[in-house]
DNA sequence: GCTTGAATGTTAGTCGCTAACATTCGTGGG
DNA sequence: CCCACGAATGTTAGCGACTAACATTCAAGC
């Protein structure tokens, strides 16, 4: 934990790629070694996604005759609830940073993929077609994503939920 | 062209994280210097993002008065012919590199991010809201990153057009 | 008290990438 | 025809992320 508060601190005051890991452990009282014994790379910091299961499982909770998008987009709806209960204080920050650099932006869009593929799997294994799964999956997780990082830079007073529920609202099948 | 070429050759036959740009340069015949002076990093060899401009013209020319992820699906639906004229031989190779390494999908991901601010700024240039623009725009690229991805992996006789036109149609607002 | 295992440190190295400087070489003007 | 100029290439040195092999400390359990 002293080395995700010294890592978040040195973030934000000289932005992510202008902070060496090196400074980081220096901060923590560590050696650089140290560092990668706790996070595999740098921007493991920031970047973690536990919520996988959690959302394949929702996705597939939803009613098997719907097309994969719908299924797709009403389980990330379901799952929306427990999920920002996680919203706690440095997740923000975390956003916050990840929404200013193209370096962590690319990490976290492989952690999506991870997700992503658990849905698509949970879609296949319901008889859907592979690459139909993969287009449905990708764009819920996509606008779901630029949700996450508008929340990133929004003001405190706006809530996560809701800037997803409006992102997955434009997805739905009839639109006013 | 022999630096891509090797390359290309090198990336197929040991895979992409594994062969290093020492390697490429000695196999074209130069020095790894000579290397980064012709491509600015060792993704940009497969990573080339050539049709920004065209595309957020195409959505701009697109009704005025639908919702943000119609014009955005259409106006890509109709640079797809222009596009895809571009599906020479080595686009394929190039792209069924990318679709096997995350390293390269990520620096991929991040290529798309500049079409998708294009498309933003369009969008937001004649009155939509900067978040729903985003959120169009990242929905339709992502479910066009899932059919260029499973092309690269697809068979010969597999269309790119196709593949495309079948994501986006699963986008359309009302759906069968 | 001794041992075992986990956490940490040390050293050295690889790879992507950059900067400062030297070198070759083909082309056009004197 | 020669020289000067600029473009492409090479050389050296270095930074930062990351890894591997090995040594060290240190706390808990037998």
């Amino acid at each position: 934990m002293r080395i995700l508060e010294a890592a978040l601190d040195l973030f934000e005051t000289q932005g992510y790629e202008a902070t060496t890991v090196n400074e980081i452990a220096a901060a923590a009282g560590i050696t650089p070694m140290t560092f990668f014994r706790h996070f595999p790379t740098k921007d493991a910091v920031l970047v973690t996604d536990p919520y996988d299961p959690l959302i394949a499982e929702a996705v597939g909770a939803q009613p098997v005759d719907l097309p994969p998008l719908e299924r797709t987009r009403l389980g990330l709806l379901a799952a929306l609830g427990e999920i920002s209960a996680g919203e706690d204080a440095t997740a923000r920050r975390r956003v916050a940073i990840v929404a200013r650099s193209p370096a962590l932006r690319a990490a976290a869009a492989i952690g999506t993929e991870a997700t992503q593929e658990a849905i698509v799997d949970r879609l296949v294994a319901d008889g859907a077609d592979r690459l139909d799964a993969a287009i449905a999956a990708s764009a819920c997780l996509a606008a779901t994503t630029a949700a996450l990082l508008a929340w990133g830079a929004a003001h405190a007073d706006v809530t996560l939920a809701g800037l997803v529920r409006r992102a997955l609202a434009q997805l739905a099948p009839v639109r006013s």
